[in-house]
DNA sequence: TTGACTTGTGTAATCGGTTGCCCGAACGCC
DNA sequence: GGCGTTCGGGCAACCGATTACACAAGTCAA
């Protein structure tokens, strides 16, 4: 393996000088820059970046925790961390948690010895009660959950206005008994709800919600069993994409019409909602742009680590199809 | 922080004799092992992994280079290789090339960089041409993507026997101008093809196959250009799920009647493919168990350099829906 | 002209572990 | 009892970079 005394033999320079070149170190000759660069290329040296990361203590690595990156609003969000990542020649190390405290925790622990530059979290809601940036060895940045008071750098949705627009305009459709399948087990799911029950006391309508593990086929074995009730709501809205996807398949075993007799809606304009018939009136997020956002918002945090922490709050977007229309 | 010498000075051994402890040496005395992991959790010591790196030359990471992780069958995938990196205690590396191989290329030259222990790679159709495993300098495990003359361990699906049951299962639905849009940029795409093409040929039909992008939006231009034209075909299959979705919504949007004007069913058992009526017909991939033996295969490979290549070949399952139904 | 500063480069210490080598003690065998 | 082997454990070299420090040469103002 070529190494750096290598180039430097072949260049005719000290060791300290290719380094200097090759880290872009300001004080540093032309000529001898020239002669370094020429080296390397002749040498196809590349440094090695186990002795580079010990000595230098940084790693250019950002850790991405997320409950399950078979969840497509997490898929999406990896893959804008990713690309952001590889812009700045950094690696991205990947964690899925299943929303469990303690695989959480191993998992924020590897980040730890890692070294890594920095991570993104989508923490689990026990994590994030009293959660602080500030108690974690490295730079940290929460997505997709995030309570009003915690103390970190995160980059959200506005949860409760999101639901609270796609429950009013369920009311609007001339819906009265809604309910809502919100998520049990995250602070979206908690914050969805809020909104949602805003919305219902704001029309003076009586709020119904059942939390479920967020898995397509736990909110679909939810579904089924409100769905055999005697009474049939007028209206079921889900709390994210997950859900709504068991809540439609739902139906779609028992055979009832949407929204002839009961109406949907929830989170997440996945492929599948405008598919379906009738499509799906959903709050779209901007999955993408939250990932990115979180990432750029890490480096900034990286580079700048005593700044004041930052929440960025994205909108959602009403996206009304034919499962929410009048009956 | 604590060290090695720390650890090494509370338990009163030497600094060889933690390191012997920690990485599992087998001659070390019952005493000191005691005394040593009393010391390790005392002063809750975790070893610097750049050092370690550095000086064992081991990184117990593995990378994993797909096209788009977004590709639900890539997202499974990965979260199956997770898994069981996890359970080895060895880290994730993610890259995407978005088929872009001079994107690829780069990515692998980052998992060199990297000192990775092995990758799993969904190769490019263009870096398919004569691999050869043993040209990199870690273990490699193909996925998804494998030619027959292919020197490298692979984990496949059966393409062309995948292809020939679904193409024989839509001409005994009684069609006969059957379209078969493919995936042009793949290795897979094109053994589904010479699937398809057999079975058209042992039934002495006439083969006739389109290209496309593997994204969603280009499926859908082509087959609404296609669904466009005079004549519409019995019959379209698609070669992968992406591809699937865009024809459907492409279907969906010129108002075509499914099965009635036009039978259609693809790959990849998706949510849904069972959620949109009628239901589709599709063969379903073994994804979770495609990324877990790759894992598992590379892990066997990184133990045991020198066995002879290993090919796995996993078989696809006909799921029959409505969407294939007699018109 | 000289002292203070800046700029460019080299020397060598350093990052924090792993591991080759060596040595003493214990053990088994003749 | 002597000798060869095995076992356990310590010393110190080593992995391959970065960077603190030293220093030589050049610049500039007083």
């Amino acid at each position: 393996m070529t190494q750096i005394r290598d180039v430097a033999a072949r260049a005719g320079v000290s060791v300290a000088s290719v380094s200097r070149v090759l880290s872009g170190h300001p004080s540093v000759g032309e000529d001898i820059r020239r002669r370094v660069l020429d080296a390397v290329k002749a040498l196809d040296y590349r440094p090695d970046l186990a002795a580079r990361r010990l000595r230098s203590r940084r790693t250019d690595t950002i850790g991405l925790i997320v409950a399950d990156i078979r969840n497509p609003f997490f898929t999406e969000v990896s893959r804008a961390v990713e690309d952001v990542a590889y812009q700045h020649r950094m690696r991205l190390i990947l964690c899925n948690t299943d929303e469990d405290p303690a695989r959480e925790a191993s998992c924020l622990e590897l980040m730890r010895d890692e070294n890594v530059s920095g991570v993104i979290l989508a923490p689990s809601l026990h994590r994030l009660a009293g959660f602080r940036a500030a108690d974690h060895p490295f730079p940290l940045v929460l997505v997709d959950r995030c309570d009003p008071d915690t103390v970190a750098d995160a980059v959200v949705l506005d949860n409760v206005e999101a639901a609270r627009v796609l429950t009013t305009h369920t009311i609007e459709s001339g819906r009265r008994r809604i309910l809502f399948l919100h998520g049990a087990s995250s602070a979206t799911g908690r914050q969805r709800l809020d909104g949602y029950t805003a919305a219902m006391a704001a029309h003076g309508l009586t709020a119904e919600a059942v939390g479920v593990a967020p898995i397509a086929d736990r909110s679909r074995e939810v579904a089924q069993v409100l769905l055999a009730r005697p009474a049939l709501p007028d209206a079921v809205l889900a709390s994210s994409g997950l859900i709504l996807l068991g809540l439609t398949q739902a139906l779609r075993d028992a055979g009832r019409r949407v929204p002839g007799d009961v109406a949907i809606a929830g989170f997440d304009d996945q492929p599948w909602t405008r598919l379906v018939d009738p499509g799906i009136t959903v709050v779209a997020q901007p999955t993408y742009a939250i990932g990115r956002e979180a990432a750029e918002l890490l480096l900034r945090r990286i580079a700048a680590p005593d700044k004041p922490v930052r929440r960025v709050v994205l909108r959602g977007e009403l996206i009304v199809r034919g499962s929410s229309a009048r009956a």
